[in-house]
DNA sequence: CCGAATAGCTGATGTAGATCAGCACTTCTC
DNA sequence: GAGAAGTGCTGATCTACATCAGCTATTCGG
């Protein structure tokens, strides 16, 4: 069976051909499923598997000492989950299922091989790392410099953008099952500040977020408000023919 | 001729062969110096070629519509200068040399080339760029979850691990071009507050700043005080034997 | 040799967002 | 069917940092 999540992640960089993409269903047709709460990865392991989420959203943070938490991205379907943990000797993050998700397993070992026999799907999962971690750049630059509104605004704006690109959204708004707690953790504010804020875009008009539902009231003045400029998520096509 | 930055810089993720080493050796011989200031890559241009810092200091930036700047990494020798860049359509942030520098050259084509050839290439290259990657996910969460003082320890304790690992730093300290401004662009603060942190840090015996130098007083209690961990930087040894 | 940058430094004041505390509503558990 | 836990929401207070303003010491170009 053809069209799986891991092939549509990578045919979005470059265009495989009929031997690459039997390569890839050898590689990933172990499906499972991961009830929501209960970690995937965990900061410190050394990992065999690394995931493609197939269905439902996840979450990649880190924790501190003092037990504070920092959310490093969502993962939705289509994305990677632990790819970075594979690669590395200790996974230097953990990654928490939200909802319940499934997905497909990938071993560290058919991967490597997988390289080896066709290169190109090397360039293939480098260039979806790349755009990876272009994202986790612009997330820093919204930390590092933004405030708490613009930060918002990016964020919802960005969700929405990746998960309209995987059919699960339209610049009218997406489903969302995150709390304000979650989104909190991840640009770095508290929960009652996130509250404040959303209400405050809320009463101008821009972005209402309620009972699991993201609408963009406003896309075109929103997406102004939060300068957001969507370029770093590299979506033109594939760079290789 | 052996030994270039290149090949230090892969070979810590994979032992390389002969043959690899032989088409590396192809890949980077065009050696360029840059003056410092003028920026090297520039953000939304669609770069043909990559580099690799043999000497000087750069830095990584994006810069906001108001002029804010958030400084995403700096870059020592060994370090790729625009890699992302180069594999993304369009480069997301901006390369600035902060010292002249002197570099050596990646063209695309002759990268995406190399990865057909000698597969194993392409899979240090993900894994350097992975390990790139982490660092940049650690300073998200230092400038998200940490306060002033942690943040600027951080900076300076992974600075000076990342240079001694390149022989040009040790648990003393460490040469260091870079202004309070730079410091501050970097890790999300004000030059003032920099400047004031600093003394804080100097005061209670942990760490100067002083013409050009970094000296760690107390090393130990330094990395304590910050919760410095430097598993992400994920420096045993070869993956692949 | 003089004016203009650049870099480090400092005090006074302002503010964005944290923290604390508490209410209402829903869902889940025994 | 009562308690407990999770989530959204809000007012009052506190604080870590930004901003503004201005000082000194170097360096650098003409």
């Amino acid at each position: 069976m053809r069209n799986n999540a891991l092939e549509r992640k990578l045919g979005a960089f470059v265009a495989l051909s009929e031997t690459e993409l039997s390569v890839l269903d050898e590689l990933n047709k172990r499906r499972r499923t991961f009830v929501a709460g209960r970690d995937i990865v965990e900061q410190g392991q050394t990992e065999q598997s690394a995931y493609v989420l197939a269905s439902g959203w996840a979450c990649s943070y880190k924790l501190l000492q003092d037990g504070q938490r920092q959310i490093v991205d969502f993962q939705i379907p289509g994305d990677f989950l632990g790819l970075r943990s594979l690669l590395m000797h200790v996974s230097d993050h953990s990654v928490e299922p939200i909802t319940d998700v499934e997905v497909t397993e990938v071993l560290r070992d058919d991967l490597l091989g997988a390289f080896t026999q066709t290169p190109r799907l090397a360039t293939a999962v480098l260039l979806a790392a790349s755009r990876d971690e272009a994202m986790v750049v612009e997330h820093l630059v919204g930390i590092g410099r933004r405030n708490a509104a613009e930060r918002l605004a990016n964020f919802l704006l960005e969700l929405g953008a990746r998960l309209t690109l995987v059919g699960l959204g339209s610049k009218a708004g997406f489903e969302c099952p995150l709390t304000q707690y979650l989104m909190a953790d991840a640009v770095g504010l508290s929960a009652v500040h996130v509250n404040r804020v959303l209400r405050q875009l809320r009463e101008d008009g821009l972005v209402t977020v309620h009972e699991g539902f993201v609408s963009f009231d406003d896309y075109d003045r929103l997406a102004k408000f939060a300068e957001f400029d969507l370029t770093y998520m590299d979506q033109i096509g594939p760079l290789l023919k």
